[in-house]
DNA sequence: TACTGGATTCACT
DNA sequence: GTGAATCCAGTAA
């Protein structure tokens, strides 16, 4: 069952655990999401200061959020909104379907490094900026899942944090292999 | 118009 | 553990 747009008028950190375990497609390629991470108005995040390419958090909910990084990567986040912009980043996903194709674009046959982290996994989907702005089961869907079952939930402090504040707003499924390598 | 640095990844030591 | 790759939004002038 597809997920409802209006699911996302909501809290960006509630909506970054609702998450974990729902599945993502784009094209013939699915997954089911292992890790998240919330971004609310704080220093570290696009929502603090809106300008043009983030005025998308401020206008909208249940939209991707789709920008570029490092000069060659992919951040995929979809909107949210409580009457404070807000989004969630997608960090990590396990592999379910269109693996070939992933591996062909990853340039690798490690299923456990096909989309372990946020860059990857847009390299492994196909997706890029082109997708920016478009809604939520336009072309990238959000399904409820419940392959893997009962889990629980892990989090820690958010990477890139700038307030001095320790958020923990980044969560994963505990004891996931697919969830990314970074610290 | 010109500069700066990033919600990353990978190859190398 | 360190640094390179590489583009573009944001900012300052």
């Amino acid at each position: 069952m597809l997920l409802k747009k209006e699911i996302f008028k909501k809290d960006a950190v509630e909506l970054a655990r609702f998450l974990l375990g729902r599945e993502i497609q784009y094209n013939n390629c699915r997954g089911i999401i292992v890790e998240t991470e919330a971004y609310k108005s704080d220093p570290a995040s696009h929502a603090y200061k809106i300008t043009p390419r983030s005025r998308i958090m401020l206008d909208s909910y249940g939209k991707w959020y789709i920008y570029f990084v490092y000069g060659m990567f992919f951040c995929l986040n979809i909107t949210t909104n409580e009457g404070e912009p807000g989004a969630v980043l997608i960090r990590a996903v396990q592999p379910i379907d269109g693996i070939e194709a992933m591996e062909k674009r990853r340039k690798t046959t490690e299923l456990l490094n096909l989309c372990s982290g946020p860059g990857k996994l847009c390299t492994a989907f196909g997706i890029t900026k082109g997708l920016n702005g478009t809604d939520l089961n336009e072309k990238i869907f959000l399904r409820h899942c419940n392959k893997l079952g009962k889990f629980e939930i892990g989090k820690s402090s958010r990477i890139g944090i700038s307030s001095g504040k320790e958020l923990e707003w980044r969560f994963f499924v505990k004891n996931s292999p697919f969830v990314s390598k970074v610290k």
